[in-house]
DNA sequence: TAATGCACTAACTTAAAAGTAAGGGGTTGA
DNA sequence: TCAACCCCTTACTTTTAAGTTAGTGCATTA
Protein backbone atom coordinates (compact mmCIF):
# COMPACT_ATOMS: atom_id res chain seq x y z
CA UNK A 1 0.00 0.00 0.00
CA UNK A 2 1.55 3.56 -0.81
CA UNK A 3 0.23 6.54 -0.30
CA UNK A 4 1.93 7.98 -2.65
CA UNK A 5 0.02 11.69 -4.11
CA UNK A 6 -0.58 10.93 -7.81
CA UNK A 7 -0.07 14.19 -9.41
CA UNK A 8 -0.59 13.24 -12.87
CA UNK A 9 0.19 15.49 -15.55
CA UNK A 10 -2.25 16.08 -18.16
CA UNK A 11 -2.17 12.72 -20.56
CA UNK A 12 -2.39 15.05 -23.21
CA UNK A 13 0.58 16.37 -22.12
CA UNK A 14 2.09 13.11 -21.73
CA UNK A 15 1.92 11.92 -24.93
CA UNK A 16 3.27 15.48 -25.73
CA UNK A 17 6.46 14.88 -23.98
CA UNK A 18 7.23 11.07 -24.90
CA UNK A 19 7.04 12.60 -28.80
CA UNK A 20 7.42 16.03 -28.44
CA UNK A 21 11.60 16.42 -29.17
CA UNK A 22 12.27 17.99 -32.18
CA UNK A 23 13.44 14.12 -33.59
CA UNK A 24 11.53 11.79 -31.78
CA UNK A 25 8.70 11.59 -34.10
CA UNK A 26 11.19 10.98 -37.00
CA UNK A 27 13.16 8.45 -34.88
CA UNK A 28 9.79 6.52 -33.60
CA UNK A 29 8.87 6.63 -37.30
CA UNK A 30 11.81 4.94 -38.77
CA UNK A 31 11.68 2.34 -35.81
CA UNK A 32 8.16 1.04 -36.70
CA UNK A 33 9.52 -0.02 -40.23
CA UNK A 34 12.39 -2.32 -38.70
CA UNK A 35 14.96 -2.31 -35.74
CA UNK A 36 17.76 0.16 -36.77
CA UNK A 37 21.41 0.61 -35.53
CA UNK A 38 22.45 4.04 -34.57
CA UNK A 39 24.17 4.78 -37.56
CA UNK A 40 21.32 3.94 -39.33
CA UNK A 41 19.41 6.49 -37.75
CA UNK A 42 22.10 8.77 -38.60
CA UNK A 43 21.63 8.23 -42.19
CA UNK A 44 18.04 8.37 -42.39
CA UNK A 45 18.14 11.46 -40.30
CA UNK A 46 21.07 13.42 -41.74
CA UNK A 47 20.15 16.48 -40.06
CA UNK A 48 20.41 15.11 -36.31
CA UNK A 49 23.53 15.36 -34.59
CA UNK A 50 25.07 12.31 -32.71
CA UNK A 51 24.25 14.03 -29.70
CA UNK A 52 20.52 14.67 -30.08
CA UNK A 53 20.28 10.93 -31.26
CA UNK A 54 21.56 9.82 -28.22
CA UNK A 55 19.61 11.74 -26.27
CA UNK A 56 16.19 11.17 -27.80
CA UNK A 57 16.66 7.15 -27.91
CA UNK A 58 17.70 7.65 -24.27
CA UNK A 59 14.55 9.51 -23.80
CA UNK A 60 12.30 7.23 -25.32
CA UNK A 61 14.26 4.00 -23.98
CA UNK A 62 13.08 5.50 -20.53
CA UNK A 63 9.72 5.76 -21.27
CA UNK A 64 9.85 2.05 -22.27
CA UNK A 65 8.68 2.94 -25.98
CA UNK A 66 12.46 1.44 -27.39
CA UNK A 67 14.80 -1.58 -26.75
CA UNK A 68 18.21 -1.28 -26.97
CA UNK A 69 20.44 -4.29 -27.08
CA UNK A 70 24.15 -4.28 -27.23
CA UNK A 71 26.38 -6.78 -29.07
CA UNK A 72 29.49 -6.66 -27.21
CA UNK A 73 31.64 -7.34 -30.46
CA UNK A 74 34.16 -4.75 -32.60
CA UNK A 75 33.52 -2.34 -33.65
CA UNK A 76 29.88 -1.97 -31.54
CA UNK A 77 26.81 -2.68 -32.65
CA UNK A 78 23.88 -1.25 -30.90
CA UNK A 79 19.99 -2.16 -31.80
CA UNK A 80 17.21 -0.20 -31.41
CA UNK A 81 13.91 -1.66 -31.71
CA UNK A 82 10.18 -1.07 -30.49
CA UNK A 83 9.08 -2.79 -27.69
CA UNK A 84 5.68 -4.31 -27.45
CA UNK A 85 4.53 -1.53 -25.29
CA UNK A 86 6.56 1.19 -27.89
CA UNK A 87 3.94 -0.66 -30.54
CA UNK A 88 0.45 0.37 -28.80
CA UNK A 89 1.91 3.61 -29.73
CA UNK A 90 1.19 3.09 -33.39
CA UNK A 91 -2.81 3.59 -33.57
CA UNK A 92 -2.22 6.60 -31.90
CA UNK A 93 0.37 7.95 -34.18
CA UNK A 94 -1.89 7.07 -37.17
CA UNK A 95 -4.78 9.25 -35.69
CA UNK A 96 -2.45 12.22 -35.09
CA UNK A 97 -0.94 11.48 -38.47
CA UNK A 98 -4.00 11.83 -40.47
CA UNK A 99 -5.17 15.04 -39.13
CA UNK A 100 -2.10 16.54 -39.11
CA UNK A 101 -1.67 15.25 -43.00
CA UNK A 102 -5.20 17.02 -43.15
CA UNK A 103 -4.48 20.38 -41.21
CA UNK A 104 -1.06 20.33 -43.79
CA UNK A 105 -3.43 20.17 -46.96
CA UNK A 106 -5.81 22.82 -45.20
CA UNK A 107 -2.64 25.38 -44.97
CA UNK A 108 -0.97 24.71 -48.17
CA UNK A 109 -4.29 25.66 -49.58
CA UNK A 110 -5.11 28.63 -47.85
CA UNK A 111 -1.62 29.97 -48.41
CA UNK A 112 -2.38 29.24 -52.64
CA UNK A 113 -5.63 31.74 -52.36
CA UNK B 1 -1.42 26.86 -60.90
CA UNK B 2 0.66 26.92 -58.31
CA UNK B 3 4.16 25.70 -58.54
CA UNK B 4 4.75 26.03 -54.90
CA UNK B 5 7.66 23.74 -52.93
CA UNK B 6 5.67 21.93 -50.56
CA UNK B 7 7.78 21.12 -47.70
CA UNK B 8 5.46 19.58 -45.68
CA UNK B 9 6.06 19.17 -41.88
CA UNK B 10 6.07 15.53 -40.63
CA UNK B 11 2.14 15.09 -39.60
CA UNK B 12 3.59 14.17 -36.57
CA UNK B 13 5.02 17.27 -35.48
CA UNK B 14 2.09 18.96 -36.84
CA UNK B 15 -0.37 17.93 -34.37
CA UNK B 16 2.57 18.23 -31.68
CA UNK B 17 3.16 21.90 -33.04
CA UNK B 18 -0.92 23.12 -33.01
CA UNK B 19 -0.97 21.52 -29.96
CA UNK B 20 2.37 21.78 -28.35
CA UNK B 21 2.68 25.19 -26.17
CA UNK B 22 3.07 24.49 -22.22
CA UNK B 23 -0.35 25.37 -21.81
CA UNK B 24 -2.33 24.61 -25.36
CA UNK B 25 -3.83 21.14 -24.18
CA UNK B 26 -5.12 22.81 -21.52
CA UNK B 27 -6.83 25.43 -22.82
CA UNK B 28 -8.28 23.40 -25.95
CA UNK B 29 -9.92 21.14 -22.98
CA UNK B 30 -11.44 23.66 -21.27
CA UNK B 31 -13.11 24.84 -24.34
CA UNK B 32 -14.50 22.20 -25.10
CA UNK B 33 -16.44 22.12 -22.42
CA UNK B 34 -17.96 25.28 -23.40
CA UNK B 35 -17.15 29.02 -24.69
CA UNK B 36 -15.53 30.92 -22.72
CA UNK B 37 -13.79 34.41 -21.57
CA UNK B 38 -10.03 35.85 -20.88
CA UNK B 39 -11.10 35.87 -17.29
CA UNK B 40 -12.21 32.03 -17.54
CA UNK B 41 -9.50 30.59 -18.37
CA UNK B 42 -7.56 32.70 -15.93
CA UNK B 43 -9.34 31.55 -13.35
CA UNK B 44 -9.54 28.02 -14.44
CA UNK B 45 -6.06 28.07 -14.94
CA UNK B 46 -4.35 29.70 -12.29
CA UNK B 47 -0.72 29.34 -13.10
CA UNK B 48 -0.94 30.51 -16.47
CA UNK B 49 0.47 34.43 -17.11
CA UNK B 50 -1.69 36.75 -19.00
CA UNK B 51 1.28 36.66 -21.68
CA UNK B 52 0.96 32.92 -22.20
CA UNK B 53 -2.84 33.15 -22.52
CA UNK B 54 -3.11 35.89 -24.68
CA UNK B 55 0.22 34.11 -27.12
CA UNK B 56 -1.29 30.52 -27.04
CA UNK B 57 -4.99 32.07 -27.84
CA UNK B 58 -3.63 33.70 -30.85
CA UNK B 59 -1.57 30.89 -32.11
CA UNK B 60 -4.69 28.27 -31.93
CA UNK B 61 -6.80 30.73 -33.52
CA UNK B 62 -4.25 31.12 -36.79
CA UNK B 63 -4.54 27.64 -36.99
CA UNK B 64 -7.84 27.55 -37.39
CA UNK B 65 -9.53 25.56 -34.02
CA UNK B 66 -10.79 28.24 -31.87
CA UNK B 67 -13.02 31.90 -32.94
CA UNK B 68 -12.19 34.52 -31.19
CA UNK B 69 -15.67 36.83 -30.81
CA UNK B 70 -15.54 40.77 -29.39
CA UNK B 71 -18.46 41.62 -28.14
CA UNK B 72 -17.55 45.92 -28.34
CA UNK B 73 -19.17 46.85 -24.58
CA UNK B 74 -17.09 48.15 -21.66
CA UNK B 75 -15.56 46.47 -19.95
CA UNK B 76 -14.59 44.48 -22.99
CA UNK B 77 -16.33 41.27 -23.41
CA UNK B 78 -14.00 38.50 -25.88
CA UNK B 79 -15.31 35.44 -25.98
CA UNK B 80 -13.18 32.36 -27.48
CA UNK B 81 -15.04 28.71 -29.06
CA UNK B 82 -14.33 26.03 -30.62
CA UNK B 83 -14.68 26.17 -34.19
CA UNK B 84 -16.26 23.53 -35.81
CA UNK B 85 -12.77 22.47 -37.98
CA UNK B 86 -11.36 22.83 -34.41
CA UNK B 87 -13.90 20.02 -33.10
CA UNK B 88 -12.26 17.72 -35.55
CA UNK B 89 -9.51 17.57 -33.03
CA UNK B 90 -11.15 16.08 -30.03
CA UNK B 91 -10.96 12.60 -31.49
CA UNK B 92 -7.50 12.74 -31.63
CA UNK B 93 -7.09 14.01 -28.14
CA UNK B 94 -9.93 11.07 -27.05
CA UNK B 95 -7.39 8.89 -28.46
CA UNK B 96 -3.84 10.69 -27.31
CA UNK B 97 -5.70 11.19 -23.62
CA UNK B 98 -6.66 6.95 -23.54
CA UNK B 99 -2.93 6.41 -24.14
CA UNK B 100 -1.53 9.16 -22.17
CA UNK B 101 -3.53 7.89 -19.19
CA UNK B 102 -2.55 4.44 -19.68
CA UNK B 103 1.13 5.56 -19.68
CA UNK B 104 0.80 7.69 -16.26
CA UNK B 105 -0.73 4.35 -14.46
CA UNK B 106 2.09 2.43 -15.89
CA UNK B 107 4.81 4.64 -15.21
CA UNK B 108 3.14 5.45 -11.43
CA UNK B 109 3.05 1.68 -10.79
CA UNK B 110 6.82 1.17 -11.96
CA UNK B 111 7.67 3.98 -9.11
CA UNK B 112 5.47 2.11 -6.33
CA UNK B 113 7.69 -1.15 -6.77
C1' DT C 1 -12.13 59.24 -4.32
C1' DA C 2 -10.14 55.15 -4.76
C1' DA C 3 -10.15 50.49 -5.93
C1' DT C 4 -11.68 46.77 -9.03
C1' DG C 5 -12.71 44.29 -13.35
C1' DC C 6 -11.71 43.44 -18.16
C1' DA C 7 -8.57 42.09 -21.95
C1' DC C 8 -4.86 42.88 -23.23
C1' DT C 9 0.55 44.83 -24.81
C1' DA C 10 5.51 45.71 -24.22
C1' DA C 11 10.02 45.28 -22.30
C1' DC C 12 12.86 42.50 -19.93
C1' DT C 13 14.75 38.21 -17.56
C1' DT C 14 15.21 33.28 -16.87
C1' DA C 15 15.03 28.56 -18.07
C1' DA C 16 14.86 24.83 -21.26
C1' DA C 17 15.92 22.77 -25.68
C1' DA C 18 18.87 22.22 -29.33
C1' DG C 19 23.20 22.81 -31.84
C1' DT C 20 28.50 22.67 -32.28
C1' DA C 21 32.93 20.81 -31.80
C1' DA C 22 36.04 17.79 -30.08
C1' DG C 23 37.61 13.41 -28.22
C1' DG C 24 37.87 8.22 -27.01
C1' DG C 25 39.09 3.32 -27.74
C1' DG C 26 39.63 -0.67 -30.06
C1' DT C 27 39.89 -3.02 -34.92
C1' DT C 28 40.04 -3.66 -39.64
C1' DG C 29 41.45 -2.30 -44.37
C1' DA C 30 44.66 0.40 -47.53
C1' DT D 1 51.19 3.86 -40.43
C1' DC D 2 47.16 6.04 -40.99
C1' DA D 3 42.56 6.75 -41.67
C1' DA D 4 37.92 4.91 -41.14
C1' DC D 5 34.22 2.70 -38.63
C1' DC D 6 31.19 2.43 -34.57
C1' DC D 7 28.63 4.50 -30.60
C1' DC D 8 28.85 7.34 -27.98
C1' DT D 9 30.32 11.52 -23.97
C1' DT D 10 31.57 16.12 -22.49
C1' DA D 11 31.87 21.07 -22.50
C1' DC D 12 30.28 25.01 -24.45
C1' DT D 13 27.23 28.22 -27.28
C1' DT D 14 23.02 29.54 -29.47
C1' DT D 15 18.19 29.57 -30.01
C1' DT D 16 13.59 29.16 -28.46
C1' DA D 17 10.04 29.01 -24.94
C1' DA D 18 8.28 30.67 -20.93
C1' DG D 19 7.97 33.76 -16.94
C1' DT D 20 7.90 38.53 -14.64
C1' DT D 21 6.61 43.08 -14.10
C1' DA D 22 4.44 47.06 -15.28
C1' DG D 23 1.13 49.73 -17.65
C1' DT D 24 -3.40 51.04 -20.68
C1' DG D 25 -8.42 52.96 -20.65
C1' DC D 26 -12.94 53.07 -19.52
C1' DA D 27 -16.77 52.10 -16.17
C1' DT D 28 -18.91 50.39 -12.25
C1' DT D 29 -18.82 49.66 -7.31
C1' DA D 30 -17.62 50.81 -2.40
Amino acid sequence: MNTMIHTRECPIETVINVLGGKWKPMIYWHLIESTKRFSDLERLIPAVSQKMLTQHLRDLEKEGLIVRTIHPVVPPKVEYALSDYGKTLIPVLEVMCAWGENHNERKSEESAS
